[in-house]
RNA sequence: GGCUUUGUAGUACAAUGGAUAGUAUUUGGGUUUCCGAAGCCUACGAUCCAGGUUCGAUUCCUGGCAGAGCCA
């Protein structure tokens, strides 16, 4: 029964409950009706059921009802030993031996709450990053990445197989605007030459770019020149768009520069994304993608989906559905943005055919676009169109407003890993606790720390809620951080080091009577496989990360009243061992979910 | 202008339609001869406004106000 209950007490509770209402009260109720919650700290009991919805087939008072199923509860059921009601709340409580022997149970499963890789037997695929090949990443692609990477890694908790894909926009108008501005006004500087990181380098002359440009257009006003006009005649801006046509054209020497300013952005994107921790198994190239999607067009003009409309572009009416009609290839022949969506997303289902799902880890500013996008393929009569699902993440602020490249706002990604390790580096010095760490381990502790705080930070909030980030006021290590995580785990790890003895090889024993932090130690780490699979459905890191504070913070204060070390009986000291150890691993499960990792000593 | 979305302590974040709305930070007080004080304990402080549905609304619906995004 005990393993039975282990996976399932809720389901359990339900089902004996279930039973109960329907004996008392002549309804026929099943388990997945019954409302569960966990009972509220400042009130006894372990579950709580809300009794307002039996009152009516009670016809008695909220108390009197919760009394009546209490009753019968403690007679159907050994293991609920008492309960208390409060109004129209039934809180009933699980005995000591129930919670000890889901301890046990817990503590010999290996990386508790985590499937075995690829169990499922589903495969999916998750696109995040999508970077631009112009300018260096800021503070709004490292929400992506790390979310991106963060559900990844959650999905696989799961079992389930998850193809991490990053498509790059690795060319366009944009792209050939850093070009122009560095064969003007580059005089042939390189990363090499200057010193200068590849994607900052490349990031650089786009807003030379854009500086030149406007000069231009101002010139032209002046000279009499409406602004629209001046717009279109800028003679850089003329440049950059034959600049195009040479690309499109394969132009040996355009392609050349192309490539060569391509990889000194690679260059600089593989450091940036080390420092980040986030790896991707497939890369994809709008390069190579961004042809794709005409022949569908094609084939939803031959299915009516699409029709020509007079001036020769491709149109399709969404609305239906409670869309806009949308352009899927212009006038000109010429495709737009969702034309090369719908091929590239056809093209993946042909080359993995297994996937269940795709998973596009965007902004919500594209919120609009994949809607449309979705609608489309469906339309299209692509049955998996439904399985695809927009990750959709809220932007960014800063205490200003929105980050503006052009205005220079942006918080440069680089800029900010460097400053949080910087800060690790001096709160670490001040503690002064790291003695007999060699200079190499130094570095990466700096480094796990600085980037602890920054993740967790960022991934502490609700992807779909926008965020605020106020570079004046450096991240914090103390509190809800990651740091504070991190230094916990750092602690439990000290203690078992002094432990004389391996906490595997500890026998629980039978005979023990649990303090109130260990049992709601052991409560709060039954959650978490139900967290992962919470956190892996919804798409949501703050899950895990709002979880793991929540057991970091009772085991501080389990520590505090209980001792673990110092304690003379020896059973129980070995049980507090067990329980700390297990404690540690899920924290150190749950912040790998998160990308961060957790040092033994800090 | 149309569509989407968000409004919770000074600040930043929580809360499957449920109890006295949690937590951090800030500020005040306490805590270390004792397993790691980046800790623990304690005090102060908030649901944008007006209706509606409900036994019960921060949550759902309608209308305002404010911010953000998308589309022209």
């Amino acid at each position: 029964m005990c393993t039975f209950a282990r996976m399932n007490i809720e389901h359990f509770l339900s089902t004996t409950i279930s039973k109960v209402i329907n004996e008392l009260f002549e309804l026929s109720s099943n388990p997945s009706d019954i409302i569960l919650q966990k009972t509220k700290k400042e009130f006894e009991g372990d579950f709580t059921l809300v009794t307002f919805p039996y009152i009516k087939a009670a016809k008695a008072t909220p108390e009197k009802t919760g009394e009546l199923i209490g009753e019968q509860l403690l007679k159907s059921n050994p293991s609920i030993t008492k309960f208390n009601v409060v109004k129209g709340f039934l809180n009933f409580s699980l005995s000591n031996d129930f919670w000890l022997n889901e301890f046990k149970d817990i503590s010999k499963t290996n990386n508790y709450g985590i499937k075995a890789a690829k169990s499922s037997g589903k495969q999916m695929m998750l696109e995040y990053s999508s970077p631009n090949t112009n300018k260096p990443l800021h503070l709004g692609h490292v929400r992506n990445n790390l979310l991106g990477y963060s559900v990844a890694t959650i999905m696989k908790t799961q079992g389930h197989d998850v193809i991490k894909v990053n498509l790059v926009n690795d060319r366009g108008i944009h792209i050939c605007k850093s070009m122009i501005a560095w064969k003007l006004f580059g005089n042939g500087e390189t990363p090499q030459s200057s010193g200068l990181k590849g994607d900052h380098l490349v990031g650089k002359y786009y807003v030379i770019f854009d500086k030149e440009y406007k000069k231009e257009i101002q010139t032209l006003i002046d000279g009499g020149a409406t602004k629209e006009d001046a717009e279109k005649q800028a003679p850089i801006m003329l440049q950059t768009q034959e600049m195009l046509l040479k690309w499109e054209a394969s132009d040996k020497e355009t392609i050349d520069l192309w490539k060569t300013m391509n990889g000194w952005v690679y260059d600089g994107f593989a450091v940036s994304y080390k420092k980040l921790g986030v790896d991707f198994d497939k890369m994809y190239y709008e390069s190579n993608t961004y042809l794709l999607g005409k022949e569908v067009v094609q084939e939803g003009l031959a299915k009516n989906v699409f029709y020509k409309k007079e001036n020769g572009s491709v149109a399709i009416d969404l609305t239906e559905d409670k869309l806009d009609e949308k352009i899927v290839l212009r006038s000109d022949g010429t495709s737009v943005y969702i034309t090369q969506d719908m091929g590239t997303a056809i093209e993946r289902f042909k080359e993995f055919p297994a996937i269940t799902q795709m998973i596009y880890t965007v902004g919500n500013e594209q919120d609009y676009h994949f809607k449309v996008l979705f609608k489309i393929l469906e339309k299209l009569g692509y049955s998996w169109a439904k399985e695809c699902y927009h990750l959709s993440y809220g932007m960014v602020e800063l205490p200003e407003g929105k980050m503006k490249s052009r205005e220079g706002t942006v918080v440069d990604a680089d800029d900010l890993m460097d400053g949080m390790v910087a800060t690790a580096k001096e709160t670490t010095e001040e503690l002064g606790k790291v003695e007999g760490f060699t200079q190499d381990e130094l570095e990466t502790l700096y480094q796990t720390i600085g980037m602890g705080a920054l993740k967790y930070f960022i991934l502490k909030v609700d992807p779909k809620k926008k965020m605020l980030f106020d570079p004046k006021e450096s991240i914090d290590f103390n509190g809800h951080t990651g740091p504070f995580i991190q230094y916990t785990h750092a602690r439990i790890k000290s203690i078992l080091r002094k432990f004389e003895g391996k906490a595997n090889d500890i026998i629980i024993a039978n005979d023990i009577t649990l303090h109130d932090k260990e049992k709601e130690l052991i409560k709060l780490q039954y959650d978490f496989p139900a967290i992962l699979a919470d956190a892996s459905n919804t798409y949501n890191p703050a899950v895990v990360a709002n979880y793991i504070y929540e057991l970091t913070k009772l085991f501080n204060q389990f520590y505090n009243e209980c001792p673990v070390l110092k304690e003379e009986n020896n059973t129980i000291k070995e049980f507090r061992i067990s329980l700390i150890d297990k404690t540690s691993e899920i924290i150190k499960n749950g912040m790998l979910c998160l990308g961060i990792d957790v040092p033994e000593r800090m």
